[in-house]
DNA sequence: TTGTAGGCGTTATCAA
DNA sequence: TTGATAACGCCTACAA
């Protein structure tokens, strides 16, 4: 907390408080004599504007409440770095809070951020129906939402994230492509994005004339604990892979939770990536590169979303407009694809 | 921001403000039946009290700064996730700042800080005499520091790691016990707590009868941009795998950066790893796990790490005593070995 | 039990 | 060009 404040400067200075506030501020109704005497004056006593009384006189906190899934997870480190960078460029600081992928926690977070009086939020759902009247009432009375990431979400605001469909079309594309047409595929439940990554997978299949096989498309839980998840998983894929009339040849996961998860659980049953099972995956982060084999990835454009993600909250921030004037858009970002040794299959 | 107040809700109540305000905060001097009403009353308007105001009449912000490396490295996640959860135990909440390792950037990570108001840092210094003066005038003038993580750093306060001498013994110890003798170590440059790791690995050599060959330790620059790490990583191996006479059979990773990125170096030299170099390595990552192969750790508590940095932490905010009195002391946590397939010999 | 008044550190308006 | 004064929303002596 800074010590000095503008009130003991004006008095050591004789000036009276406003003068110096405004000094400090490079108003034009202050003469550069004083101003330099000031500024000279504060800097040597190291003042620090007490951002708390700033803030409460212009009626904002400048910052940002960013609600994800799960801090911890690896895969959402890079779109926290991106958010951050983007609000520290426009002075706004970020609290962070997660949803571990619950209604419940989900609602405490948006509770938290609202009592530290943040100024808008950038959400992506717990899941597509969570919280859905509380964001709505904030959004119409309170502060600006904007959501990110799982963009398959009911509230009228802008949305940004990827194309989804298209994203799951060209993964099953690809594997299609090096020669694999028994596909399984991962899907989270109640996670909008990955119905529509699911779509685009059932229209490559389509294309290609592969019939659509049920027993291929799993779905898992995310509210279970991390060895129920892994063991569920793991039962259903080495069921998968006993029956030689059906047994799969590649995996799509349609989240980077879902795809790196696999990898360990694959390792684990001893098959063979990518000779047995060709695995393609969603995921933001180098570290797909340093995986052994390095996987092929779906990878967002983490900093684009981020940087709209930021802009347009500001926009609607700093926005005097009624909000329900607004004509919201959805921002549906182009993935790309990123070919590494886990689809690299000997032709 | 929140937008009904006090004053609002006293003017449409017929009572005072002061009335409101101790009645929503169970003040003794307020009878039941007023309670009753403005709280009902609170409720229905959804009053939010403003935390700046309350904040700066209380003269604190309740929020903590963090300054770590690096916010988008997927090792760091785990960190901040504690970070968080413990101090939202305590009401605070985390402002987070990275330094890329550049003690510029840490400077100005420290100022933006400072304009937050925030109550205390915790901080893991970009290198061993970064920012040094700076922070010592901080802790002793304006708030409490904490140092965790990379404790080797010359500030008189509380500081919590982990036992690096003895990370160090042990990671190669275990890699002798596997059979191996001729033992890389990375090392970041500056990183005070790469040389107690590095300390640990010849001790262990010297308790092993080995010698110690200066070629095997590999210094890394944090400071050059992905490419130029890896390419240098990457030659560097080379060299040495090359010369039979010295080739190495096994790599000891002293941060958990220097380990995945080696990772990916290997598989790009088509190293089998464990059977022509085994891996150890610092990660604090379930993701370690989904690796293949399975990579070998010092695991650090990084929950307790947490725990501790915040509670010293807040234990020095709300302490009106004088810090030049205090007692600090540095918490060296024990790490725990985690054995994988990345070290996983054919005996 | 309730109300009045002052102040936390700023900024903004208006007067000098 | 400067300074006095009133907010911002909240808390808290102290007075009624």
């Amino acid at each position: 907390m800074s010590k000095v404040t503008l009130k003991e400067m004006a008095k050591v200075l004789n000036m009276s408080v406003s003068t110096v506030s405004k000094a400090l501020n490079d108003s034009h109704e202050i003469s550069d004599a004083t101003k330099e005497i000031v500024k000279k004056f504060a800097k040597e006593r190291n003042y620090q504007p007490n951002p708390l009384a700033k803030y409460l006189k212009l009626g904002r906190s400048n910052s940002i409440g960013v609600i994800l899934p799960s801090i911890g997870n690896p895969f959402h480190s890079q779109i926290i770095e991106s958010l951050h960078n983007y609000a520290s460029l426009h002075n706004f600081n970020l609290i962070i809070m997660q949803s571990k992928d619950s209604e419940e926690i989900e609602t405490k977070a948006i509770q938290t951020l609202l009592n530290q009086g943040i100024d808008g939020i950038i959400i992506s759902p717990a899941h597509e129906t969570s919280n859905i009247a509380l964001l709505k009432k904030i959004h119409e009375s309170t502060c600006p939402v904007i959501i990110f990431d799982r963009i398959n979400y009911d509230l009228d605001t802008y949305k940004i994230g990827v194309n989804n469909f298209q994203s799951g079309l060209d993964a099953t594309a690809e594997l299609i492509k090096v020669g694999r047409r028994r596909i399984i595929i991962l899907c989270g439940k109640n996670i909008g994005v990955t119905k529509e990554r699911l779509a685009g997978y059932e229209e490559a299949l389509k294309k290609n004339d592969i019939e659509l096989i049920q027993e291929y498309i799993v779905y898992c839980n995310y509210n279970n604990s991390f060895e129920d998840f892994d063991n569920d998983l793991k039962e259903k894929i080495a069921v998968l892979m006993k029956d030689s009339s059906i047994a799969p040849n590649a995996i799509f996961g349609t989240t980077d939770t879902l795809t790196t998860r696999v990898l360990g659980i694959l390792a684990d049953l001893k098959i063979q990536v990518p000779n047995e099972l060709a695995v393609i995956g969603f995921a933001n982060t180098e570290i797909a590169n340093s995986l052994n084999p390095a996987l092929s990835t779906i990878r967002q454009p983490t900093a684009e979303i981020a940087a709209l993600s930021v802009e347009m909250l500001i926009k609607l921030i700093t926005n005097k407009k009624n909000r329900s004037q607004i004509d919201f858009q959805e921002f549906k970002l182009d993935s790309s694809i990123q070919l590494r040794k886990s689809t690299d299959v000997d032709s």
